[in-house]
DNA sequence: TAACATTGTGGGTAGTTGTGGGTAATTTTC
DNA sequence: GAAAATTACCCACAACTACCCACAATGTTA
């Protein structure tokens, strides 16, 4: 059975090891259209995780950043904060990409990762700083949960 | 993997030599198309540190600053200072470029440098003075990001 | 249950990359 | 036109990375 390419769903637990490799799971890879060269883009999440871009999704953004002209300084920082700590990511013959120091650092990551399908994209995360987070969450207003529920239908 | 030609995204470190030299990172120099014949032109950036054009897309800058017409002061005054201050520079064997004593200058570069990917070109930093233009960017209106949200989907 | 295939993890090695410095060629200056 | 200064080109080496192989654990098939 194929589910639509390049889509992600479902929680994964694996290991980084000593020289900075986490294996992508075997699901996710499978989904992966050919044009992607086995390669991913990773980068900072908005959260305190690691976000990892299907090339081909990374290269649409690429390309909306392209646009933003350089004359104008909002452009100019929102363009290097989002490049910035972006780095494209070949998996192994077994599968396993590798972070960099700098993203390592950012998101806390210990040995135990959590990765997240995020349907367009995935999201790697150290359990801990997880589960803070959805403590977070729990304390939103369900008002804007409600606002949400105008653009999806579950 | 081949990612998309003269496409820079990521951030590095390196050092600058006593002979003016700095490394190109090798994915940089990997992603440029031949047409470029291993040359880039620098200049100053709009913040302070360094441009970093691959020759042909410097070309296209240099198209476009041509149809400007000098019966504007403006006009004449921003052709004046883009133009001013470029030098195409060719990378050696090892993969370094030669910066001017003006743009070291210009950018306050010690020894530490860092070359920071921004798609169509690259920056090349003194890591102390981004630290302030990123303190700048964090007091900016977050309203003028929103704006931005539009464009582009992450 | 046994044989096989797939998946996740660890580690060794050959090749690549970043950095310093030396020498020859070129340009500049007087 | 010769000396001085600058630049381009080359070599060397340490550090790092990509690639490969091995194997254990898990899941699948006969």
């Amino acid at each position: 059975m194929t589910l639509t390419n390049n889509t992600f769903i479902g929680e994964y637990t694996y290991s980084l090891d000593s020289k900075g490799r986490v294996n992508i799971p075997s699901k996710f890879r499978q989904t992966l259209s050919t044009d992607n060269q086995n390669t991913f883009v990773i980068t900072r999440g908005l959260d305190s995780c690691i976000w990892v871009y299907p090339l081909v999704q990374w290269k649409e953004i690429e390309e909306n950043l392209r646009k933003l002209s350089s004359l104008s300084s909002i452009h100019r920082a929102f363009v290097r904060n989002t490049a910035r700590y972006a780095t494209p990511s070949t998996y192994d013959k077994q599968g396993r990409i590798n972070l960099t120091p700098s993203l390592i650092n950012f998101a806390s990551l210990k040995k135990d990762i959590l990765i997240i399908g995020m349907v367009n994209k995935m999201e790697i995360w150290d359990p801990k700083e997880l589960i803070k987070v959805d403590a977070k969450v729990e304390k939103i207003n369900p008002e804007e949960y409600n606002a949400l529920s105008d653009k999806i239908t579950l």
